[in-house]
DNA sequence: ATTTTCCTTGCAATCGATTGCGCAAACTAT
DNA sequence: ATAGTTTGCGCAATCGATTGCAAGGAAAAT
């Protein structure tokens, strides 16, 4: 038994005496070998517990049948419900997953995506963070014909695939599902505009409101990071003004989640005194009392899809295939806090 | 503007009119090279757009600044936390993250390891799968005097750093507290006694009972896979018992909100008739109604250590440092599921 | 029987870095 | 001035695979 230096296939050459070429292949069951000799070698590797060594093969190959991620958190349900998805789908063909988080920095996410590149994955799958504003550290991949698949959040100036959800529908779907409620004066906590996700919300919010004809005030609309601090003081200030909102439109679940406790710590019937719908779906959502409306993203779905098409795209880099966008429906869920 | 072929450190080397090796120690500050010449290499590295190839560089130095992470399922949140963790840790240190999920089979756990052994990751992290009954796979690494560091559920046979939190104690607290409260009939939803997490609950289930003379009763005791599905079975065959408990302490938190939905569907008052107690405080379980009462893992810090662990373990490879568990504690939120 | 083709296999270069060893120049000590 | 150190750098082997090219033998074709 040995345990100290690898095998490599130059073992497994010498003791079969045939050459390592031939090993390699025969294990690649390239089909240049013969189906016996294979059988052999293959059995011999199971023997003497031959370890490929990954990084030999990939420097010679300039493959690395990797592919990495960034998202701002890996823990955030929908980001680690995607994350999910991409694993599922990779593993079963093979590929592996080197995953980064940006913290929803600018310069950690360049890093990252720095750091992914300099490890040759074959493709890099990402949703930019509340920072990005600029691009050159995405040209290090597409200027070198390395794909790029983002999701979500994406950069509109880097031709690539793109994989998000019906933001803007989305937006006009809950703005309109208020004003059916009976809402007039509706508002909206937006993310920050540099997001096209929360550029596209906002903007089917006024659609929406513009087709039944009511004006859109300024006041109505706060832009917030969104974070748990900001989206309630963005909450606060709307319930302050003269004539506060009936129905909010909050940029995710979790502002509105606060925006709840606002409205308990106010007694603020919801949803009779204010209607209040969130966006993402998160796992506490449904729960919650009164339940969230909410949108729901498919979060894994759209992982998986990011890895098929991008798998696909790394395995047929010959053909040029023309950049796509995919936009999938969401799913608007309504529940106890608009009904 | 060369994009065709990589730049390499011979590329530097011939342009500088210096040796390779002296262009290689100079990017990584080697104190052999003066000073000078290290500013100019560097420079010039960067002026010519130099990227490492971390492929190569592997291969030769046999290290990777890689660590491989296991997890039953990343869109958990106790994981996704630790992943967290170990992601900024390992980020601070250079160290990149490959993840994978055994989605709680065993099958693909082994598939898992064996990878990222191939793929020679300097160290691994892991949270075993609900089926892990063997641990060849896990030789792999521990023959070859690769670290391994077990978070949350480990393998009992193979000796390495653990970091764990307190079960025992946690189980012995939770059922404490519902006697407290003046239950008497305390039932508990056991996890899979494979996995030493859900034994040690239990252990201090029956350890709490003792303490206050309670006879144990098996019937009380169910034992299930913790799924959506197995949890409202089983927490329906408490109920239906004759003598039906006043207190049950869940296995995870997902089982209590299970059970909290059947109590609502049969109107069973929480916690008047029946006191719920949960594992893990998922995001969703101070937002329900009612709050869950429940007990808080330090996921993200878990993961946090296990890195700085095994990382340190990695650097200093050559001296013998002891195998340790670390036992973290746990933190009982009672709220009003069982107040 | 001879030529052509096919099927298997081996040779040797290569991927892009790291690193042990050795050598010269510069510097210090005697 | 000479011997002994130190400093700075280059040579060449190496890590463990992949792969283009070629070669040898067997089978098929003429």
């Amino acid at each position: 038994m040995r345990t100290h230096s690898e095998i490599t296939i130059h073992h497994l050459a010498t003791e079969l005496k045939i050459s390592a070429s031939t090993v390699s292949r025969a294990l690649n069951d390239n089909k240049r070998i013969s189906e016996n000799t294979r059988r052999i070698v293959q059995q011999k590797a199971l023997e003497m517990g031959y370890r490929p060594n990954v990084l030999a093969a990939n420097l010679r190959s300039r493959r690395t049948r990797t592919i990495g991620v960034v998202v701002p958190r890996i823990d955030r349900h929908f980001f680690s419900s995607a994350i999910s998805g991409i694993e599922d789908y990779a593993w079963t063909k093979g590929f592996n997953v080197i995953i980064s988080q940006s913290n929803d920095l600018l310069v950690k996410e360049i890093n990252c995506v720095q750091t992914l590149y300099n490890n040759r994955v074959d493709g890099l799958i990402i949703s930019i963070s509340m920072q990005t504003d600029q691009d050159k550290h995405l040209r290090l991949f597409s200027d070198n014909h390395i794909p790029i698949l983002f999701f979500d959040r994406f950069c509109p100036t880097i031709e690539s695939d793109r994989i998000v959800v019906d933001d803007f529908n989305s937006g006009y779907k809950i703005t309109r599902h208020l004003m059916e409620r009976g809402c007039r004066r509706i508002a909206h906590i937006a993310g920050p505009e540099l997001l096209n996700i929360y550029k596209a919300r906002k903007a089917g919010y006024i659609k929406a409101l513009e087709s039944e004809g009511i004006a859109v005030d300024d006041r109505y609309i706060e832009v917030s990071g969104l974070t748990n601090e900001e989206g309630k003081q963005a909450f606060a200030r709307l319930m302050s003004l003269p004539n506060p909102p009936d129905g909010v439109f909050c940029g995710n679940d979790t502002t509105a989640l606060v925006a709840l406790e606002y409205c308990q710590e106010h007694n603020l019937k919801v949803p009779e005194e204010v209607a209040l719908i969130g966006f993402s779906d998160e796992p506490f959502s449904a729960v919650i009392t009164p339940s969230l409306s909410t949108v729901r993203q498919p979060g894994f779905e759209m992982g998986f899809l990011a890895a098929q098409k991008i798998i696909h795209r790394i395995q047929n880099s010959k053909s040029v295939i023309p950049f796509e966008e995919i936009v999938l429906p969401t799913q608007l869920i309504i529940r106890a806090s608009s009904k």
